[in-house]
RNA sequence: GCCCAGAUAGCUCAGUCGGUAGAGCAGGGGACUGAAAAUCCCCGUGUCGAUGGUUCGAUUCCGUCUCUGGGCA
C-alpha cells in the first residue's frame, strides 16, 4: 500500500464512482471533485481517445477546464492501449495528485479498469511484444485447423483455463494459450497469482443506484442529442483517418454503427436505432460486471447529484 | 357495398397433410485477468382474432362475425 499523504487527514479512501452508461456518475464525480478540491481520473476505454468526445459522452470541454481530469484525451485514435498501461498510468497520477494534498476521485465505467484498481491485479511484466508474436501464432492456427484443434491445444497445456474458458470465445482462448507460450507460465497460474499483492491504494467503490428502465430510456434520449450535437461529423473524420481504420477506437459504440452508414447501406434512423441497442446491451453488460463485484460497489441515491456526492463524502469520514 | 389476402410470443413472421407450436429481433440471466464500449455462453406457454359447426380431438377444415391491408365500385 501506498502513503497516502496529507489527503489521509482528511478522507479515509480514495472514491471510485462507477456504473453503468447514462447513469450519472460523472456528474457524481465531478460534484465531488468541486466539494474537495479533487481531481478527476477516468475509468473509460474509449475516453483515453483524442476526438472521440460526443459519442462518448466526454465531460464538456468547461467541465474539462473547470476540474482538472486524468486519463482523459491520453491517446490517437490508432494507438493501442491496454488494461495493464491502464492500471500503472492511473496508479502514477493518484501517487501525483496525493502528493500534492489532493483527493483523486475516479470515474468511469470500464468494469475492467474499475477491478484492477479495486483488486489490485498485477498483471506481470511490461514488455508484451512476445504475447502479441504468440497472439499471431495462434491466431493463424486458428485459420489453418479450425477451432476445435486450437481449443484442444488448451485443454491439452492448461486444463483449468479451458475449463473456464469456453470454446467458442476464440479470442480468450488465443490469448490464453498466447500467455501460456511467450511466458512460460500458464494463464491460469498467473491468475492465480495476479492478486496476491492486493491494491495499491484504499478505493471505495459506489455506483449510482438508478432502475434499468430509467437507465434504458436516458440511453435512448442522449443518442438523440448526440445526433444532434453532431455525431455524424464526428464519425466521419475518424473514418477518415487512416490510422484509425480497424483500430480499438473503432469498437466504440457511436462510430462503428456509422459503418454501414457512409457506405449507403443503411440511413441515419437504423442507425441511431443500433446505437440505442447497443449502448442498452452495453448497459446491461456493465450490470452484470458490477453485480457480480457484489458488496465491493456500494449504491448511492441517483436522484440527486449532491446528495449522493455528500453521501460518498460523509461514509469517508466515518470509516 | 363487393372481391382478395392477412389475423400465431413485446415486434416481424414461419408452421401444424387435424394430436395445443418455433425462428429472428427485443427482453432477461451469466462469464470475463494485457483490444473489454471487446469477446463469448444460456433462457421461448403464447385465450395460435371471436364465435358456431364437423371430429374422439380444431390454432389447423367449414360457416358467420370483428379488425387490418390491397383491389373493384
Amino acid at each position: 500500500m501506498i502513503d497516502p499523504g496529507p489527503y489521509l487527514e482528511k478522507y479515509s479512501f480514495i472514491p471510485i464512482v462507477t456504473g453503468p452508461t447514462a447513469s450519472g456518475k460523472s456528474a457524481i464525480a465531478l460534484e465531488l471533485c468541486r466539494m474537495t478540491g479533487g481531481e478527476l481520473i477516468s475509468a473509460d476505454s474509449m475516453q483515453i481517445y483524442r476526438g472521440l468526445d460526443i459519442g462518448t459522452a466526454k465531460d464538456s470541454p468547461e467541465e474539462l477546464a473547470e476540474i482538472r481530469h486524468h486519463m482523459t484525451d491520453i491517446i490517437d485514435p490508432g494507438e493501442s492501449f491496454s488494461v495493464y498501461d491502464y492500471a500503472k498510468m492511473a496508479g502514477e497520477c493518484i501517487t501525483d495528485i496525493l502528493s500534492r494534498g489532493k483527493l483523486p476521485v475516479v470515474c468511469g465505467g470500464t468494469g475492467q479498469y474499475i477491478s484492477a484498481l479495486l483488486y489490485g491485479i498485477n498483471y506481470g511484466v511490461e514488455d508484451d511484444a512476445a504475447v502479441r508474436d504468440a497472439e499471431d501464432y495462434f491466431y493463424s492456427v486458428l485459420e489453418k485447423e479450425g477451432r476445435d484443434s486450437l481449443y484442444a491445444i488448451l485443454t491439452d497445456t492448461d486444463p483449468e483455463a479451458a475449463e473456464l474458458i469456453h470454446p467458442n470465445n476464440v479470442r480468450r482462448v488465443v490469448r490464453a494459450l498466447a500467455v501460456g507460450k511467450a511466458t512460460g507460465v500458464r494463464f491460469s497460474e498467473k491468475n492465480r497469482k495476479s492478486k496476491l499483492e492486493g491494491p495499491s491504494f484504499n478505493f471505495k467503490a459506489f455506483m449510482p443506484d438508478m432502475d434499468r428502465a430509467v437507465i434504458y430510456d436516458k440511453i435512448n434520449r442522449r443518442v438523440d442529442i448526440m445526433m444532434q450535437q453532431g455525431l455524424e461529423q464526428e464519425a466521419r473524420s475518424l473514418y477518415e483517418n487512416g490510422k484509425a481504420k480497424g483500430t480499438t477506437c473503432f469498437q466504440a459504440i457511436g462510430y462503428k454503427e456509422f459503418e454501414k452508414y457512409f457506405s449507403g447501406e443503411e440511413d441515419l434512423e437504423q442507425t441511431a436505432y443500433k446505437i440505442k441497442l447497443g449502448s442498452r446491451h452495453y448497459a446491461k453488460r456493465q450490470l452484470t460486471w458490477f453485480r457480480q463485484m457484489g458488496e465491493d460497489i456500494r449504491p448511492v441515491p441517483s436522484d440527486d447529484i449532491k446528495k449522493a456526492a455528500g453521501y460518498i463524502l460523509s461514509s469517508s469520514k466515518m470509516s
